[in-house]
Parts: structure tokens; C-alpha cells; sequence
DNA sequence: GGAACTCGTGGAATCGATTACACGACTTCG
DNA sequence: CGAAGTCGTGTAATCGATTCCACGAGTTCC
């Protein structure tokens, strides 16, 4: 490359990294050898010698998971913009998976990590946030640990939620609970609890179900509910896999969504629009999220201070908890 | 590290690649400094070293078309099963970007290339070729490439489908094809042209709507179907989320599925069994194919002969296309 | 008892970039 | 006209691993 130009590979580096003090010949005649040979440089030795990597890491819980999916693509859109690569682990809600992933990452020397993690503690990541790598928590977090956290805030969105089953007349209300491994496993069976007492309404044990952000969790938790002596009127999914496997359960025992069950979800995707019947759920900002998650690592990795983001989620009716003449906010989107 | 263990880097690396020639001593005290500082070997350095970064690049059309994210998540676990990792590369359906992903892998020096391709010839890719890019061609590929392929065959399931449909008494069948220049997008109007000679029936060319794999374009073109003096009986989309434009389409006429057209798509995925109506599905083995291809890419670098792969698609009936009495096979999964 | 081997180890080259430093050729200015 | 800059360029060190080669110590064998 150097030879092909006739100049040193030091002329060559300035050039690509355009370096000022570059004659105009020597600049024409690299660009024109880069043309002709089809060079292109060796991103492993940049990386090795400038100790950058330009990549960020993204640990997601579960690609299948059209909710982390919409986060991912949006992530990288960002990351795009501002010019980094994202390496994409897929954690399948294995925190060994999720070691795995953060463990190749930053051998990798990714330049920051951003992951939702699958349990509360993993040491390893501990550990990676103690030594400063640059990291932030989307959607989920680590409670006390020292890094930014961009998640979106359901408490209105839930307390709307329990505002239109109450309206709707129902008052057995169960949910079907994320991992108490996980913060959004934890804390949005709070914030239904919370809601419920504002309507003078209890959340018995029994009408708390442990899934595990899986759609089979969602069945078998489901199937529980509708074999107690008083099964609930309404099943409140804390993610939309797990909604999906409720509606089978349902579906399953011949019974109808919403005459016999109400059924609404956390997460809002695509499909509900089109299942039988349409979805209630609660719709997290979620290309805004992974955005703004970019771009408080990217701040971080860059020398400013990156800042925690809470957006909020709102509350889109659909039919899947019964009708209601007076209101017609049905949504199509 | 070495200073640590008191010995040279040479009998650390030497270590580390569990190389035999190491004494049990040296053995024992470099794996107890590593331990003790936590040190992990730095992959950049390695890699260069070494020309090899264990890592396949996956360039997809559209990662939030469900069917890629399967293909995507047994790609990943396939790969990480013959120890390599995978990086993807998300084309959202545009060249301009799928030629933005293939070049940052190839400049990452990925040891070997995934790729489904958006379009029939990007010059960039014919090029990594030509040099002697590991590369294997998933679902979609480029004609005139000495590239192996792997994809699903879905001939014989189309036939079946329109066996089906004939068999309800539909006679006018339409599509919504893919763009013509990917392969998926032209074979499937093919195979799906001979399908209905079979049955004496024509495929006119207003029956042939041109889409793009998104769900928009499923959608207009639905509503081009709908306006036609003679709207088809039946449509056929080429794949999953045109399906669910089609099925937006139909319903905001105030049409119902299959009453007044009837449905049908190319990629089953999970929704399909919840949508209002059940959707009749063409089924690829989509894990398969993922983890075929990393076993076909993954031969190819390790100096093995490469194989093409066809697998076999097969019909998935539900209630879409209309009910009939004498046909029980209706899937539940 | 010495030649020939084996074994464990360290020194040093290497991968392909970036970048501090030196240097020669010009310019500028007192 | 000579000192002091400026400008463009090349030489060489460096990043952190892998790996070829050499070497000393201990074995084996005739």
C-alpha cells in the first residue's frame, strides 16, 4: 500500500485519519493507490493501537422478545449515527448466557456496555463496572450499583390500567410476575399492588403468578389462575411473551378473552393490534429509550457525564379487557 | 501478568493455549496470577496476531421481521456451540445499508460471512467473494456467485397450499410479491404461477402486487387488490409482515378473513396462531437453516468442503383460508 | 563418557496500524 | 544574511498477543 503510493505508511495513516500536514500530492496519490488496490485498514490493528474499538456491547435479555428486538434496532440506529458498531449478545434469560456475552465482549474491548440485565448480580458485571468500564442499564437495572439507568416509568400507565378495569366492573385482579431476579420482574407487581389499593382492591398471593418473561411461563401461570375455586377476571401480563402464552391457556380451555377473562400485557408490540381479540397493554417508548441509552453511554465513553433517563409509558385500550361504550380510544396503532 | 507469575510472556501465552510443553510449576503460578489479577487476554492483540477473530458476520434483511430473528438467535447459538461469535448486521431491507455492514465486518476481519442479501448485486459483496471471503448465502442469494446456499425449498408446500385453496373453491388467487431483486422475492411468484397451472388457473398480472417485505407495502397492495373490478379470493403474501399489512388492509374495509378474502402467508411464526383469524402458513425450518449455515460457513473456514443446502418447506393450515369440514389438520403450534 | 535427544524456557520478530520525534527544505523577519 | 519558524515526510517505538529459534539442563544410549 505504502510502496503503491510511494510514500511511508506514516504519509498513508495521515491521510485516512486526515491529518493537516498532508501535501495535496501525496494525499492524491494514496487516495489513488487505496483506490486501484482496494485498501482498506486493518480495524483489529487501529483498535489494538489506539485502544479503541468504536463498538458498543448490547446484552438484551431475549432477541425473540419483539420488545428487546425494537430496543436493539433502535440502539444501533443510534450508535450508527454518532459512529459505533453494536455487537448484539442474546442473553435468553440465562444469566450464564449473559456472562458469556459480557465476558466475550470485553475481551473484545468493546468501548461501553449497555445491557438489561437477567438477574440482580452477576459479579462479573459487577466487577466490569467497578474497573470502570463504561456501561449503562436499559430497561432493567442493578439496584446499588454506581452506573446510568434509562428505563421507561409504568406507575401512571398501571394506575390507568387499574382505572379502566374497575370502570369495566372488574375487581379479581391477577398478575403474572417477571423474575424477582430481575427489577422489572420485582417492581411492576408493586406498582399493580399500589394501584389496586387506590381502588380499595387486595393483590392475594394467590392471584400473583411467577413467570419467567417467557410465553410458556405465561401459560402454566395462567392455568393456575383458572383452576383456583375463584379464578381472577383479569390476567395483567408483566411482558407480552408471557400474555401470548396466557391467551393459549385461555384459548386452550375453550374459554373467550375478554367474556370470560380480561387479559392485558406490559409491552406493546405490533401484533396485539392484530390477535383475537386486540391487546390493552402498556406501550413503553421504547427507539426513545434505546436512543437516549446510546447516548448516555456514548457521553460517558466520550468524557461527559451521562445522565440517567426515565421515560413514561402510557396505557393504549384495546378490547382485550371487555368494552366500554363511553370510550372509544380504541387503538389501531 | 508475566512479571506476576515470574515468568516470560512467551510461557504465559504458552499457558494460556494450554500448549504441552509447560511445566506443571510455571502452570500452577501463571494460573494463580491470573487469578489474582483477573486478567483476560486481549482479543484485539490476538487477532491480529493471529489472522483469525473466531467471529462469523450475520447480515440480515430486516431484523424486526420475526422469521430473521429466529434465524439470527440458532445462527448465534450454533456459532457459539463451534466457538465462534457472531456480530449482526441489521439491512432493514436497504442496500445502502447492507453494503454499510458487510464493509465494517470485512474491516473487523471477521473470519467468515452470513448473508441473506437485500439485493441481486452488490459490487462490494461480489468483491469480498472474488478475494476468497469465507461467505455462505442464507434464505436469499445472489445467481452467478460460486457462494454456497442454504434456504428452504418451498415448492412443494405452495403446491399443497393451492391444492388447499382449490379444494375451499377459490379461484381467484393473488400475491404480494417481494422486490425482484432478491431471490425469495421472485421464486416465490414462480413456484406459485406453476402451483396454479396446475389447476388450470391463471396468475394475471394485476393479481401480482409488487412489495417490498414490509408491512406497509402488504398493505397498499392489499388495497390495490380490494379496488380492482374483480378483487381476488384470495391472498397470498410472500411473507410474514406484508401478511399482517394484508390483514390491516382487509379489516379497515370493514372485510372480514377468510369470509371475504381469504389469507394465506410464506413464514410461520408464533403470532399466526393468535391473529384474528388463525393464519394458513407456509413453514420454513427456520433453526435449521441457521444452524446449517453456520455448519456450511464454519467448514468453508476451516478449510472443509462448503455444502449447499435445501431444506424443505411445508404448509401449516389454520382458519384464514376458509373452513373445511373434511380437513382436521388445523395446528395449534 | 560423550553424542544425541528431550524438555522447559526466554528472547525477539511479527501482525498493521498510530504517532512522537527528527530532519531537510523553504519562508520569514530582524 | 543568519536565526527561527513552518511544512511535509520518514524512521522507529508502541499496542499485546503468538511463535520461531536458541539455549541450558537433564536423559538416554551406545
Amino acid at each position: 500500500m505504502a510502496a503503491e503510493a510511494g510514500v511511508s505508511v506514516a504519509t498513508v495513516s495521515r491521510v485516512l485519519n486526515d491529518h493537516p500536514s498532508v501535501s495535496d500530492d501525496a494525499r492524491t496519490r494514496v487516495l489513488a493507490a487505496v483506490e486501484t488496490l482496494g485498501y482498506r485498514p486493518n480495524a483489529v490493528a487501529r483498535s489494538l493501537r489506539t485502544d479503541q474499538t468504536h463498538t458498543l456491547g448490547l446484552v438484551i435479555s431475549d432477541v425473540m422478545n419483539p420488545y428487546f428486538t425494537e430496543l436493539a434496532r433502535s440502539v444501533e440506529e443510534e450508535a450508527r449515527a454518532l459512529g459505533y458498531s453494536v455487537i448484539i449478545g442474546n442473553a435468553d434469560e440465562r444469566p450464564d448466557l449473559q456472562d458469556h456475552h459480557v465476558r466475550t465482549l470485553l475481551d473484545r474491548r468493546i468501548d461501553g456496555l449497555l445491557v438489561s440485565p437477567t438477574d440482580g448480580g452477576s459479579p462479573l458485571m459487577l466487577d466490569a463496572a467497578r474497573r470502570g468500564t463504561p456501561m449503562v442499564f436499559v430497561d432493567r437495572w442493578i439496584p446499588g450499583v454506581d452506573v446510568p439507568v434509562v428505563r421507561a416509568d409504568g406507575r401512571a400507565a398501571v394506575r390507568d390500567l387499574v382505572a379502566h378495569l374497575h370502570r369495566l366492573g372488574h375487581r379479581r385482579l391477577a398478575i403474572i410476575a417477571g423474575p424477582a431476579a430481575t427489577t422489572t420482574g420485582r417492581e411492576r407487581v408493586e406498582v399493580f399492588r399500589e394501584a389496586l389499593a387506590e381502588y380499595g382492591l387486595e393483590l392475594p398471593d394467590a392471584y400473583i403468578g411467577q413467570g419467567d418473561f417467557q410465553a410458556e411461563s405465561g401459560r402454566r401461570v395462567t392455568e393456575g389462575f383458572l383452576d383456583l375455586p375463584e379464578p381472577p377476571e383479569v390476567v395483567f401480563a408483566a411482558d407480552n411473551l408471557m400474555a401470548l402464552g396466557a391467551l393459549d391457556a385461555v384459548r386452550a380451555r375453550g374459554l373467550r378473552v375478554p367474556q370470560d377473562v380480561a387479559l392485558a400485557a406490559f409491552d406493546d408490540i405490533p401484533w396485539f393490534v392484530h390477535t383475537d381479540p386486540p391487546i390493552t397493554a402498556i406501550a413503553q417508548p421504547t427507539g426513545e429509550l434505546g436512543r437516549a441509552a446510546v447516548r448516555a453511554l456514548v457521553d460517558r465513553i466520550e468524557g461527559r457525564p451521562p445522565q440517567s433517563v426515565t421515560l413514561a409509558a402510557r396505557l393504549v385500550v384495546r378490547r382485550s379487557c371487555g368494552e366500554n361504550p363511553t370510550e372509544v380510544q380504541r387503538s389501531t396503532s
